[in-house]
DNA sequence: CGCAACTGTAACTATATTTGTTACAGACAA
DNA sequence: TTGTCTGTAACAAATATAGTTACAGTTGCG
């Protein structure tokens, strides 16, 4: 369905935020840990700058750091910061408007895809990035021991969420 | 976020054919209806069929209808049916190893994704098409009066979930 | 039979969106 | 004033959806 990455990468970079703490991150130390190009971050980080969740600072010994504590900031927030669009959307062409089914279905369709929306939304609305963090951390201090999570990119349910398995070049 | 129209569509083919109630319905005129080309709709009744919601019948006086009454059809039948991935996808090419964050990150963005499909496949496991039918149907009876709903395709709330305005050629 | 009306499907092209890349102006600390 | 950053433009590449043409195969009917 989605095409984009935009939601999980923007979180990410969060959460590196919250893992350092106040230090500023520059967007070549971001990139390297997305494993992308340092403009694809800054692109992002203007955007979640946009939405008062960042600070950015340029100049030598400059960087971005989280705008407010990790437990201030909701993966709405993120969401709504960087996916302009609904979950669904309409049809790309208007529909026939001699049919009556076809002058009528987008009415309730946006009736249907706000109640998405909205379920969406709300999920969303129940975990900070500080939980986020919360999470991570069990993970990361079973690396110490026999490193029991190999795949962290696996595949989810047996949707295909999954990205490309070829190398980088 | 959704580039694609295929859930938009699918629940209107359907709904033509709830509408038609039994009598089968060709390509074309469900083309006409949702204003595109009578393949982009076969294809898609190719699919709905495989997931038996719908009949096809191949030759002269062929055509498709519901596999079973549109009560028994929910939007969660519909969407499954059409949309192959979940809502949000992970990184396009997988984050850096060696990154305590980086690692993880995957593990963790898969729950929170997990329980947004969930939400979402809720809500429209609480519909069915008999719903939208009866959702269509004062919309479509006020034609007969002042033609009150006059754009049945504007935009919801203020996201940008509406498709070219541009006249079809 | 043999034609006309359909579906199913392959093979493209067109369009849209996201992601990646190079390049450079401007900000800022030392 | 120099080197290190961000912000941003401009464009190329990758991916996905939608639209189109063409045609094989099915079916009803004279």
């Amino acid at each position: 369905m989605s095409t984009s990455s935009r939601f999980a990468v923007a979180v990410h970079v969060l959460t590196l935020m919250a893992w350092a703490d106040e230090e500023p991150l520059k967007s070549e130390q971001v990139a390297e840990s997305v494993n992308t190009n340092a403009v694809v971050i800054r692109r992002m980080l203007c955007e979640l700058a946009e939405s008062n969740l960042v600070v950015s600072q340029t100049g030598s010994m400059g960087g971005s750091k989280l705008a407010r504590l990790p437990e201030r900031i909701t993966l709405l927030d993120v969401y709504q910061a960087v996916e302009s669009r609904g979950v669904f959307a309409l049809h790309r062409h208007p529909p026939n408007p001699d049919c009556p089914v076809g002058v009528n279905i987008g009415t309730v369709l946006n009736d249907v895809l706000d109640e998405v929306d909205s379920a969406v939304e709300g999920v969303l609305a129940n975990m900070t990035l500080r939980d986020v963090v919360s999470r991570l951390k069990p993970c990361v201090s079973t690396r110490n021991g026999k490193n029991v999570s190999t795949s962290a990119h696996a595949k989810r349910k047996q949707v295909a969420r999954v990205q490309s398995v070829s190398a980088r070049n």
